[in-house]
RNA sequence: GGCCCGUUCGUCUAUCGGUUAGGACACCAGGUUUUCAACCUGGGAAGAGGGGUUCGACUCCCCUACGGGCUGCCA
């Protein structure tokens, strides 16, 4: 019987949570859910100079919004550095690290003078090996007495077995002179501890693999599944940064996707399951495996995001799409729902879900259920309600009094009209979208009078033809 | 500089030695339609370059180019 999966998401909190943060994450979480695992949270708040509560709350609501749920307790990283530092200690009784004594003024300039010798800038403490009789009375540091020789190897999931010469990884500081422990020495205490089985990161931290499980070696302690994912790129095939534009979670949902397609979107992102592009959570959570995962960095593509967001909002049930829409409100700045907006939002939204992919161009569709009357024509709009077209407006409005408010008897009674003054039906169209919703561009006329009202449409009939 | 990773249509990708190299998005051209969206049909579009290995390489090996990462008492 194998060990139950534990994944974890490991964030810095030193700003908003980043797009290729919440894809790490989201491996994470469809890895161990999809397994019957534990999905942990640690917030890596060591830096005390860059770390705020604020990132903290940011990156908290950025998971919650892509409904990636954690198990447990946030753990914070910096509330852990009693037990970072004793594990320290351990090592130190164990002979795996030593004190050095060496300031950081003499290793920067041996750093430079490496440099400009062109030599290794691999730097050798001479306390590694020196007698405890010498040393001097002043701060020190903790540092791994790392294997000189051999090799490392890091049999990762994604990359496969990557190998690093033991002479170019050098003795890593676990303890700093302050008795705070780096982040090397508290991801590896961390992930211990936690009972973590399975560490999925960006591959920005392969190498530091190497020097982590050196320290799991040195603490004798089982080293855990490595899968180390490409990072995401900007359309042009850099490094995602901020002059691409949208780079945190936050903004995606401001610019009014659904959590369920930045979900689909993301997870398609540098993984594959076959020729599967559309998925739901439940076939993610099936089908996610780490061999899926590809080896190389992919970019965004904002065009491909649209689609599969116009696909997922189509696809939802229009109750659960509501109170997405209700956040998406508040999230990009607009005013909220007003009661009677929500019910014949909550009405036609069956008609506009799939003319829609995103939030966004949702409500712009929406716009004859937000206006009330009277209904201010847009320009082409009013272009359209000339004198000849308000005239047969007029006519249409007893007919449709005595309709039953049905589909069919609309179709027909507007039919008739139109047939009456030789008209195509495109003819009378127009002008009903207009007098309807001010706009040339809407849904159907039969859904909008149908999602009206009787009174509603009426009433916006007689305006527009008075 | 050293070490490590990567490179299939514009983009995301399939392929795990033998395929006319497939799909999706995007794009272009038609069609359909009460507008918009959608939808339908068709089209162009790829193995970075060079060497090997092999009967046969996108697939395996080497070199080069390009991109990326690490090289901190940051994470």
């Amino acid at each position: 019987m194998s060990s139950p999966v534990v994944t974890r998401f490991a964030p810095s909190p030193t700003g908003y949570l980043h797009i290729g943060g919440a894809r790490t994450a989201l491996f994470n979480w469809l890895y161990a859910r999809g397994r019957g695992g534990k999905f942990l949270l640690r917030i890596e708040d060591t830096d005390r100079e860059r770390s705020t509560p604020e990132a903290t709350e940011a990156i908290l609501k950025g998971l919650t919004w892509l409904g990636l749920d954690w198990d447990g307790e946030v753990v914070s990283q910096f509330d852990r550095k009693d037990r970072h530092a004793e594990v320290a200690r351990e090592m130190l009784k164990r002979g795996s690290a030593y004190k050095c004594f060496c300031t950081q003024e003499e290793i920067e300039a041996f750093r430079e003078a490496a440099r400009a010798d062109g030599r290794s800038t691999l730097f050798q403490s001479p306390w590694r090996d020196a007698d405890p009789s010498t040393f001097p009375d002043m701060p020190f540091v903790i540092r791994l007495k790392a294997p000189r020789e051999g090799q490392t190897v890091i049999a990762d999931r994604v990359q496969g077995d990557v190998t690093f010469g033991n002479d170019q990884l050098d003795d890593m500081v676990c303890l700093r002179a302050d008795g705070t422990p780096t982040y090397m020495l508290a991801v590896v205490v961390d992930d211990h501890d936690m009972g973590v089985t399975h560490v999925i990161r960006g591959d920005d931290h392969l190498t530091n693999a190497a020097r982590q499980t050196q320290i799991y070696k040195a603490m004798d302690w089982p080293v855990p599944v490595w899968a180390h994912i490409p990072l995401i790129h900007g359309p042009d095939g850099k490094k995602l940064s901020k002059r691409h534009g949208a780079v945190g979670l936050h903004d995606y949902q401001a610019m009014g996707y659904p959590a369920s397609a930045m979900r689909n979107y993301l997870c398609r992102l540098g993984w594959s399951h076959g020729d599967d592009e559309f998925f739901t959570d439940d076939q993610a959570r099936d089908w996610f495996d780490l061999n899926g995962i590809g080896r190389s960095p992919s970019r965004l593509d904002f065009k491909k995001l649209e689609n599969i967001s116009g696909q997922h909002i189509a696809a939802s049930a229009d109750a659960a799409l509501l109170p997405e829409i209700e956040a998406f409100l508040a999230a990009s700045g607009q005013p909220a729902l007003t009661e009677a907006q929500r019910t014949l939002m909550s009405r036609g939204l069956y008609c506009l879900k799939d003319r829609a992919k995103t939030f966004g161009q949702l409500i712009e569709k929406a716009h004859f259920v937000l206006q009330s009357r009277p209904i201010a024509p847009d320009e082409a709009a009013a272009k359209v309600l000339d004198t000849v077209s308000r005239g047969i407006l007029k006519e249409l409005t007893p007919q449709l009094r005595n309709a039953s408010w049905e589909r069919e008897e609309l179709e027909t009674a507007v039919a008739r009209v139109a047939e009456a003054h030789g008209l195509g039906l495109g003819k009378l169209a127009a002008p009903l979208r207009a007098a309807l919703a001010g706009r040339t561009a809407t849904p159907s006329i039969f859904d909008m009078m149908l999602v009206l009202g009787r009174e509603e449409t009426l009433a916006r009939l007689m305006d527009a033809a008075a």
